[in-house]
Order: structure tokens, then sequence, then C-alpha cells
DNA sequence: GCCAACGTTGGC
DNA sequence: GCCAACGTTGGC
């Protein structure tokens, strides 16, 4: 995660192998284009709708997006993963890479970010999950260098550098939300819309719970970010 | 720590 | 191309 790290080129790059050139990128979008199992019909015929029917500028353009991150610690291949907003505070710049990503749908969220788009900073997979703060990006996507790196825990053998599966952007620290936004709180305000037709009701958190990186539609980012000035219950 | 949800892999 | 087995995510 750290940015500064991105100039990183110790990799020996001797055997690159021609053979997977020209067709990864395509494979890539076939898996990332294969509906969710299990949901076969609504939602994953809205998203692609969304995402790619008319092939270039779709009708929704998502502009803010939900990321996810670990606030505590947690070894994978013995690496710890932990990453909270604390520690996004404390990188240079208060701005990290956002490094790690290895799901084909949420790389193509992090792809289609623009600079400026502003995201909700999710603590995700501890006690208490929930928004915690304002970020913005101010890198859009490139190369993410961990895939080619041995000794990182989402090193990728199959990406060649000529031909990089995996992307990042830089996120920089905008501020904390007014008060900590937790998941359950969230999730009533879902339920309720689910009823009701307000503006939470397709949440991605809910429809698609596993995925990392998350885009929200104004009146879904508008309504959460509404709840940073209410009384907590 | 448990386990449901769900994305990925691989045999056929 | 189907689908069972497997692995991971992440709430609880």
């Amino acid at each position: 995660m750290d940015s500064q790290h991105q100039g990183d080129k110790k990799e020996p790059d001797a055997k690159i192998a021609k053979t997977e050139e020209e067709t990864s990128d395509k494979e890539e979008e076939e898996k990332s284009a294969k509906p969710p199992a299990g949901s076969s019909k609504s939602g994953w015929k809205n998203w692609k709708k969304k995402e790619s029917e008319s092939g270039e500028e779709s009708k929704i353009t998502y502009c803010h997006w939900l990321l996810k991150s670990e606030p505590e610690s947690r070894l994978e291949k013995g690496v710890d993963v932990k990453f909270s907003v604390d520690d996004l505070k404390a990188q240079p710049n208060q701005t990290t890479c956002w490094d790690g990503v290895r799901n084909y749908q949420a790389r193509n969220f992090l792809r289609s970010m623009k600079l400026g788009q502003q995201a909700f900073f999710y603590h995700s997979n501890c006690k208490e999950p929930g928004i915690v703060a304002l970020v913005k990006i101010v890198k859009e996507a490139y190369p993410d260098h961990t895939q080619f790196d041995q000794k990182d825990p989402h090193y990728d053998s199959t990406s060649r550098k000529e031909n990089p599966k995996w992307s990042m952007v830089d996120v920089q620290f905008v501020r904390m939300t007014k008060r900590f936004i937790p998941l359950s709180e969230i999730k009533a305000h879902h339920l309720a819309h689910k009823a009701d037709g307000g503006p939470l009701k397709d949440m991605m958190l809910f429809s698609r719970q596993r995925l990392s990186i998350q885009p929200l539609t104004q009146e879904e980012f508008d309504f959460v970010l509404s709840l940073e000035e209410e009384k907590p219950h």
C-alpha cells in the first residue's frame, strides 16, 4: 500500500514469455463478464447494462466509491494486511496506492475511477465494520506492481509485465466522517428502503457483499453521507 | 471462531 | 460449458 514504493523495479524480467501476450486481456474480460453464481437474473443483467452494454459511455456513470480495508491485523502468507484509516493518515501526503485487488469486477471498477472522485473508506472484517472517512482518487489506474513481486501476498505468477492483469489507483485522505457510520445502520436503512423504494434499496454493500471496491450512485452517496449529521442510534 | 455467501478452479 | 469442490471474504 505504500505509494512511495511504486518506483520499485527490482524484478528481473529475463524470461518474459511471449505466449500469453494477446490472449490474457480477452480472457480477463470474459471472466469478469461471467455472471456471478446464483444471481443470473436481475442483479447481473442490471450491472451488465450499466457497465458495458453500450460499449463505452453508458447512461450510468458511477462517480462515487466505497473502498474496503481491514483495520485489524491479519496475516496473509505471513504478511500483515492491516490498513486502517490511521495507517492511511500516517502515509506521506496521506496518500496510498490501492494495491492488491485481485477480483476482476473490482479491478474494472478501479479502472473506471476518475481523478478527484470521492470514496468512502470502509473498515471491514473487524469488530465494528463501517465507514470512517472520505478519500479521493488522486491518480487513475496504473499497473499494480505487487502482482510481479514474489514476496507479496498478492503476487500473480500468471501476469505478464507487458500486459499486466491488475491495476491500482492512488487515494488520498480527505477527512474523517463526522462520526463513525456503522454497517448495521446502513443496513437498517437498506432494508427500509427496499420496502419503500428509498435511495439505498440497491446498495451493492448488500447485493455484492464480498466486492471490495464498490460504486455508489450520487443518491446513495448523498444519503449515506447525510447520516453523519444524525445522532447515532 | 463459526459459517454463509460467493468467486474461482478444474474434472468431465 | 456444467457444476462440484475448494478457497476467501467478512459479518456476527
